[in-house]
DNA sequence: CCAAACAAGTACCGTACGGTACGGTTCGGG
DNA sequence: CCCGAACCGTACCGTACGGTACTTGTTTGG
């Protein structure tokens, strides 16, 4: 630390951060080693051996372990930037179809082995001092998907499909029905088995945006919900 | 590891398998340095210190550190047993009553701080090769959830005042709609202001019940859902 | 009252990691 | 053709951890 810092490379505050093709092939491997061992399986040697690079290469450019973490994060969720919504007044079943595409992309990138393997590395970093993964894979990861869901919410009220009051807990809704506790599951390791293939995965989805639509969809025979 | 192995305090299969108090001093005092300090700051050193016991007395009654580690998940998980249904027939207001006891517990539940590292924990050791905390965890702590659910889901259905066909899609849109993101959130060091308070818990539960209530529920105004 | 078991405290060992330093090699520009 | 920058490979250093051994009380059962 404290090193000279030519702050090019590292600088987190860069939206647009972009790394070199060399780079991006450290980072593609670096992954790799940690979908593969975890945490402990990412070691600055055995990543400069993997990626063919030298140690000291590896803290020039990412200047600590940590911001090779950070490097990480910020390169996985910008290969997985999420398409923006089509239209912006939908018909019911394009509505629903945008709701069951979104679960579904959902349910696909949070049950993706480099997904899980990030997750795992800022969960398990979390509750100490420094602690920083957490809040960055949040605000890269998260941030996109609510930002979907939100834009697709709008549009749908604004469509006169849906109801809410607020909004934030017609995300959660939407969520909690789409994921459940499945996500913590694979994390902590278990093979969920409505993820393992597309189909269960495509059902489950279906019938989660059944749920949330009978909860806050606007049709004809039920009253307009308000929560 | 291969020690002479007495087997009487690291047996695994034991369901009841009770340490005696020395012993659960140790415990309380390694989850108390896990909550602070997370998987890096719980060492044998420090655990020793802490405990007032030597590292041989470790290693002589949890074998190795994975042992403690067990120990520690099955500890803690015999000390929050959640308690059982009082009655088989509720009226309509009592099993509501009784699934938002169930969501504010729940909610409690994992968003205390000890629940909370002993996740990350088995999270961050997840994906490995190992890795059988998870499943400890999934089988002492989310079993016992489950079983509470599942009675509870059951006991509606039997007073006819639920409907459902695909008991675990119930249990799954429970679970959902009560916790949503916020585990995983908390998970990754995100301070989530529906935890912040009882109040707010609470009302988070009372949403999220209201909402299965509105899936699931049997009323006079509503078909019955065969969801 | 004594011996055997038990446990605290400390010292120790091997290992593996993060981070640094250095020599040799490639490569592009002048 | 040469120079300098970048970089690979490796060796190296300090540290911190898991696990073991040993020494010194302390308890306890016969």
């Amino acid at each position: 630390m404290l090193a000279p810092k030519t702050m090019e490379t590292t600088s987190a505050d860069d939206g647009a951060e972009s790394f070199g093709p060399r780079q991006t092939d450290v980072l593609q491997a670096a992954l790799a080693l940690l979908v593969e061992g975890g945490d402990k399986g990412l070691t600055t040697a055995r990543l400069a051996r993997a990626a063919n690079c030298s140690k000291e290469s590896l803290y020039k450019w990412f200047g600590d372990r940590n911001g090779l973490l950070e490097a990480m994060i910020t390169y996985q969720a910008s290969k997985v930037r999420i398409a923006a919504l089509p239209r912006v007044k939908p018909s019911a079943e394009e509505f629903r179809h945008q709701l069951a595409g979104f679960a579904s992309d959902l349910l696909t990138v949070l049950s993706g082995p480099t997904s899980l393997a990030l997750n795992r590395l800022s969960i398990g970093e979390a509750g100490r001092e420094g602690a920083q993964l957490g809040g960055l894979l949040i605000e890269r990861g998260r941030r996109a998907i609510e930002n979907r869901a939100m834009r697709l919410l709008d549009a749908g009220r604004d469509a006169g499909l849906i109801a809410f009051d607020n909004r934030d807990a017609a995300f959660n809704a939407l969520y909690g029905l789409i994921v459940g506790d499945m996500h913590v599951r694979m994390l902590l390791g278990d093979a969920v088995p409505l993820i393992a293939d597309a189909s269960a995965l495509d059902t489950q989805a279906a019938r989660a945006v059944d749920q949330f639509w009978r909860l806050y969809g606007v049709a004809e025979e039920t009253n307009p919900n308000t929560n």
